[in-house]
RNA sequence: GGCCCGUUGGAGAAGCGGUUAACUCAUAUCCCUUUCAAGGAUACAUUCACGCGUUCGAACCGCGUACGGGUCACCA
């Protein structure tokens, strides 16, 4: 009577090892007590979602915080839906973000001693260990093709009966070793399912780091483990490869609630110890009054692509981020006066079960804040390499005059209550461009946005004036007394108490005035404060400014 | 459909048997002000999806219903 053992040599004859030789090669990690191994097991098919960005924060600062391991491994098992590319990508996206692993995958190479560090170079771990479990009879080849599988799954239908490849459904789950050696040697084609002992009436229970205690039913289907291109199925290759590399704690999407039964399974059938587990919520999105997942496809910040190209502060997204996975980090940031993500006490306890939805005007509010507080050297270099990466002519214009564009954006930043009106970097460019000389022309060039009720003469008249007798150099208050004074030479008031006490004795108000000279030097009813820009602008460009205007209105 | 998970204001949420139901964002109004961005002030859930129950007392405990999310592949 042919034996398992006859089966599993026949199955893998090139496999040697066993199970007791990779338990030695990779020995148990040398880490304090409580520290957590986590890791960041993406498949290398697309770029950075948000919602991975978001999973591997948190399992980034719980590594960290535990004094542990943080490591990157590619799930690269699905061939049809791998991008060429797409890993070292996604590395490179979550450096951008300042999360950078201590081991494991990277585009320069794998770093540490539990590698491979890509799914695709360990086939013989697997084969080793289900050559194994072959032996002890707990995984057999099976021989359905899709059709087989495909009738199954209608007589399930029809019998109103669970979906799956199970008890009396798992057709050849109890075919005896003669027969499966007969098929093998015939040439049929197989894949390697898992013997599961599982009783579905029975529960199963474990306890989630995140959300307590979570029971489910037992598994009792057959798993595929091992695929008919020689791969292993992400069920099988989590257990392997995260006993195997020592992870102590499995952080990934809520998604995975459901099969962790399955998972408990194998690791029970093998004598593991499981990790554990902390399934996060998935960051969700409002599309038509329903919550649904942030979708790659359907919405572009879906994609951390996104807000790098935007130019928002990557820090931003974190802190925004981890906002929503422990609420009192907002408080926390206000009271602490710091946005220190690694100062921040984390807690996997205090995130809620539920997804949040993303919250855009939740996320400008941090970048504004955190670009206003952002020293000057610090702000002038990270918009530098963003333009140069996503704004090309943006650089060209930082290159021609550094030190000018420095000025530009320090306006009204050495103060108790900085300016907080960019959010990304490039908000930046659109608001200071009447800064460089041909984007003034050009706005010059159009109708001003001087008001109608102003005779243009008049405006023509004090722009004349006041290209000749407005001061530079001197501080605010003067700067604006003197401003004040070329107003009232027009009729106009000299400052708006006077005019609303008295509208009609003045031409206009202190204000106007105020918004005339404005709009000829920036041409816009808008800006930052109007003294610093004209230090900046120079008192040669601002003459010049003020003739053209006055000139025009002529 | 089965099984899990969830439901406190527009958003993120605190709350864990007795509170005026925190806080932050958003929104609105006012103040400040040479415009804008800020800043300051005020407003914004008589009520915690709904129903029933337990209790002197419920957002908090129990049951049921509704709704939302997830999952049931040789994808991860």
């Amino acid at each position: 009577m042919a034996t398992n053992e006859e089966l599993a040599n026949l199955l893998f004859p090139d496999v040697t090892e066993t199970i007791e030789d990779l338990e030695a090669r990779y020995p148990s990690r040398n880490l304090p007590e409580g520290a957590q191994v986590t890791r960041f097991a993406p498949s290398p098919t697309g770029f950075l979602h948000t919602g991975s960005l978001f999973t591997s924060l948190i399992s980034y600062t719980v590594a960290r915080n535990s004094g542990g391991v943080y490591y990157v491994r590619l799930e690269d098992t699905d061939t049809k839906r791998t991008i060429e590319g797409s890993g070292d990508l996604l590395i490179s996206q979550l450096r951008e973000f300042g999360i950078e692993p201590n081991e494991g995958y990277f585009p320069e190479g794998d770093k540490g001693d539990y590698g491979p560090y890509k799914q695709s170079e360990r086939r013989s771990i697997y084969r080793t260990v289900i050559k194994e479990l072959i032996r002890r009879g707990r995984a057999y080849p099976d021989f359905c093709t899709p059709e087989d599988l495909d009738r199954i799954r209608k007589a399930q239908e029809a019998a109103k009966v669970l979906p799956g490849y199970y008890g009396v459904y798992a057709r050849d789950r109890n075919l005896s070793v003669e027969e499966r050696i007969e098929k093998i040697n015939a040439g049929v084609p197989w894949v390697i399912r898992f013997k599961s002992n599982g009783d579905h009436e029975k529960k199963t229970k474990f306890v989630d780091a995140i959300r307590g205690e979570i029971e489910l039913q037992d598994n009792d289907t057959d798993v595929v483990i091992l695929k008919s291109d020689g791969l292993p199925t992400y069920h099988f290759a989590h257990v392997c490869d995260d006993h195997f590399m020592r992870t102590t704690m499995i952080t990934r999407g809520e998604e995975w609630i459901p099969s962790t039964p399955i998972h408990l399974d194998m690791f029970r059938a093998l004598g593991w110890k499981a990790p554990k587990y902390a399934h996060v919520p998935s960051v969700m999105k409002l599309d038509y009054g329903n919550k649904r997942k942030l979708s790659k496809r359907k919405d572009p910040e879906a994609a951390v692509s996104y807000f790098l190209e935007q130019g928002y502060p990557p820090e931003a997204l974190k802190v925004y981020l981890m906002s929503i996975a422990n609420s009192n980090f907002e408080e926390w940031t206000i009271a602490h006066k710091s946005f220190d993500l690694s100062a921040f006490p984390f807690s996997l306890k205090k995130i809620s079960f539920d997804g949040a939805l993303f919250d855009q005007d939740k996320l400008n509010y941090f970048a504004k804040e955190m670009l206003a507080r952002e020293p000057l050297e610090q702000e002038f270099e990270a918009v530098y390499s963003w333009a140069k990466a996503h704004d090309e002519a943006f650089a060209r214009r930082i290159e021609g005059n550094p030190e000018y564009f420095k000025k530009i954006l320090n306006i009204e930043k050495d103060r108790k209550n900085p300016r907080k009106d960019y959010a990304k970097y490039s908000d930046i460019y659109p608001l200071i461009k009447f800064f460089y000389q041909d984007e003034y022309e050009a706005m010059v060039s159009s109708p001003l946005p001087f008001q109608e009720k102003f005779d243009r003469a008049l405006l023509s008249n004090l722009l004349k004036d006041a290209a000749t007798s407005m001061p530079y150099g001197v501080d605010e208050p003067t700067w604006f007394s003197a401003i004040k004074e070329i107003g009232a030479k027009f009729g106009f008031a000299a400052s708006n108490k006077d005019y609303k006490n008295n509208p009609d004795s003045f031409v206009g108000s202190l204000s106007d005035v105020a918004e005339i000279i404005r709009v000829a030097l920036v041409g816009s009813t808008q800006s930052p404060n109007l003294h610093e820009i004209i230090e900046i602008l120079g008192k040669e460009e601002c003459v010049r400014r003020m003739n053209l205007v006055s000139a025009i209105l002529k």
